[in-house]
DNA sequence: GTAGGGTTAG
């Protein structure tokens, strides 16, 4: 048995005297059984390892007589037999195994290595240091610069941003060459952790080192700002990496147009769709789900089709994600049965709905009041949800799942029930954040409660969640359905010292609010004035105020600006013929 | 190794 031979190999030589001749028996010893023992593991007892020293364990790791693989056991055996402590592996045993296993071209197994030393306290050294015990042979330089580079992979993957910054300063320094893939590992990495100034100094170090910039790295750093609502600042530094040849491609493109619509800057979308033009990209699913979204948040139904329908003309392979945008927007308008007839198509692709697609269903059923359809999607999407977490195996539901959950139970007015998922989720110790947040306060709001909505903003902020446009939105919604307009108006201020403009949302409460308060002149300013702002109202704004107008018996104002609406090619429902018919029966009574 | 996730209004 091989743990039997490897502890013989111990007790046959007695060490009297420490000289390397004594050492290179017994690590000769040991190669030989670890040979014999192939790759099976073995054990052994501590004290007839008294006699191993680090010398020993650096002769048997350097032997070039065993494999890389045996060479790693035997460390691996070290490393983790508690008993073996006193003789775990010191750092030069560290660096000449990853060598070792850099030269076999184990290039997971030397990642391995290297995440020891970079997470153990007593082997953390300086890079020239972990350098200099890199042993000298023909290819030094070639081993050298793989070793530094899978080092500074390796210090990103644990955030230790500063280590990996000071490997690649030495890098720079020894003109070894630094892999761009390298850089894009740190890149994400500070991107994860939202450290988005160091990503972008980092990248322009990138340029300075005349690290070979791709595509790649790029429109991962724009895609930072954008997200920190930097597009401007993205665009530009697209058209300074133009001019140094680095042509944007179509990713690159939709993340600057998701910016300017995540924005609604109407000048920006049209700049980038011409930039498209321009370079002849191609537009794939993505940019279609892009443009779709913003055809339809600014309420061009027929332009949402338009746009699906080019895309299967050209040939551009629908996804989940086209799919659930243009099925969401035809629940939005009321259209169930398009969006069950894509529904049927999509499964036929052989495609999966996702709880975003189920969101969207159960929207629009609850809409047209088939609450019974809306439940039995709700279950699915939940048996689903559960499927999806088993696939990833061990992964607990992240904020994302709970929030879809909870906001799906909301569309069906299960208000105890949506909080109740939201409070368990804290309860397993995820950190509820904004989006979280909002939807508690938004229950909140729908319930009537809105001192515990309130309640739950000073909570939110207490936290460190900043509330946004959305958390505020809610609030102003919720009090002007109470019909308390002078908390409404607060709300608003507040919203604007903060910072968030009011938008579409906003104003519309806002409309609606001063239309129930029976201001409707008050409610007409409102309207004048976001249009002024160059915010564009929708059919929900445009219902708003021409039921205001209506019930006030102002017929004519409302008429006109339901062809006002029609001009701005708004696609009207159910809803806004309800508020004319609904004037006109006013008007004559 | 880069893009389209979950929250708001009639």
């Amino acid at each position: 048995m091989a743990t039997q031979k490897l502890i013989q190999s111990f007790t046959k030589t007695r060490i009297t005297n420490p000289n390397s001749v004594y050492y290179k028996q017994i690590a000769s010893n040991i190669s030989k059984t670890l040979i014999k023992s192939g790759l099976e593991p073995f054990k052994t007892t501590p004290s007839l390892l008294s006699n191993l020293n680090s010398s020993i364990t650096r002769l048997v790791i350097e032997d070039t007589s065993l494999p890389p693989q045996s060479c790693l056991n035997f460390f691996n055996f070290l490393r983790t037999s508690p008993s073996l402590f006193s003789h775990r592996p010191d750092l030069q045993a560290h660096v000449t195994l990853a060598c070792r296993l850099y030269d076999a071209r184990k290039f997971a197994e030397m990642k391995n290595v290297l995440n020891f030393i970079v997470t153990d306290a007593n082997l953390r050294c300086s890079i020239e240091n972990l350098v200099s015990l890199v042993e000298n042979g023909s290819q030094k330089l070639k081993l050298v610069e793989k070793f530094c580079d899978m080092l500074f992979r390796v210090y990103a993957d644990n955030r230790l941003f500063t280590d990996a910054i000071r490997v690649f300063d030495y890098m720079e320094k020894s003109l070894l060459k630094i892999d761009e893939r390298s850089c894009i590992v740190f890149l994400i990495a500070l991107k994860k952790c939202d450290n988005m100034d160091m990503c972008f100094g980092f990248f322009q170090r990138m340029i300075d080192a005349d690290v070979e910039i791709t595509v790649y790295s790029l429109t991962l750093v724009i895609n930072g700002l954008c997200r920190r609502e930097e597009v401007k600042r993205a665009k530009d530094l697209m058209g300074e990496m133009f001019v140094k040849g680095i042509k944007p491609n179509v990713v690159t493109y939709n993340t600057l147009l998701n910016g300017y619509i995540k924005r609604k800057d109407i000048g920006g979308v049209n700049e980038m769709l011409s930039l498209m033009e321009r370079d002849e990209v191609a537009y794939n699913a993505a940019t279609y789900t892009l443009l779709i979204e913003w055809y339809g948040s600014t309420g061009r139904m027929s332009e949402v089709e338009k746009l699906f329908d080019e895309m299967l003309e050209r040939g551009v392979e629908a996804d989940v994600h086209v799919y659930t945008s243009v099925i969401s927007w035809n629940c939005r308008v009321g259209n169930m049965k398009r969006a069950f007839s894509l529904i049927d198509e999509l499964t036929e692709k052989g495609l999966v709905p996702n709880s975003h697609t189920y969101g969207a269903l159960i929207d629009g059923v609850c809409k047209i009041g088939e609450m019974g359809a809306a439940e039995m999607l709700l279950k699915d999407m939940q048996s689903r949800g559960v499927n999806a977490i088993m696939e990833k195996k061990g992964f607990e539901p992240d904020v994302f799942t709970y929030n879809t959950i909870a906001s799906g139970l909301c569309k069906l007015k299960r208000y105890a029930e949506a909080k109740r998922w939201l409070f368990t989720m804290i309860e397993r110790g995820l950190a509820p954040n904004v989006v979280n947040f909002t939807t508690l306060i938004d229950i909140c709001c729908k319930e009537g409660k809105l001192e515990e909505a309130k309640w739950l903003l000073e909570e939110m902020k207490i936290k460190g969640a900043r509330p946004n446009a959305v958390t505020y939105n809610s609030l102003i919604h919720g009090y002007s359905n109470k019909k308390k307009m002078k908390e409404v108006h607060q709300l608003r201020s507040e919203m604007e010292a903060m910072g968030m403009m009011p938008d579409v949302y906003t104003y519309t409460s806002l409309i609606h609010g001063e239309c129930v308060f029976g201001k409707v002149d008050e409610a007409m300013k409102l309207f004048n004035e976001m249009k002024q702002k160059g915010l564009i109202p929708n059919v929900v704004t445009y219902t708003s105020i021409i039921s205001g107008l209506s019930k006030d018996g102002r017929s004519d104002e409302a008429f006109r600006l339901y062809d006002e609406m029609i001009e701005a090619g708004l696609t009207p429902d159910e809803r806004v013929f309800t508020s004319l018919v609904g004037g006109l029966h006013t008007a004559r009574s």
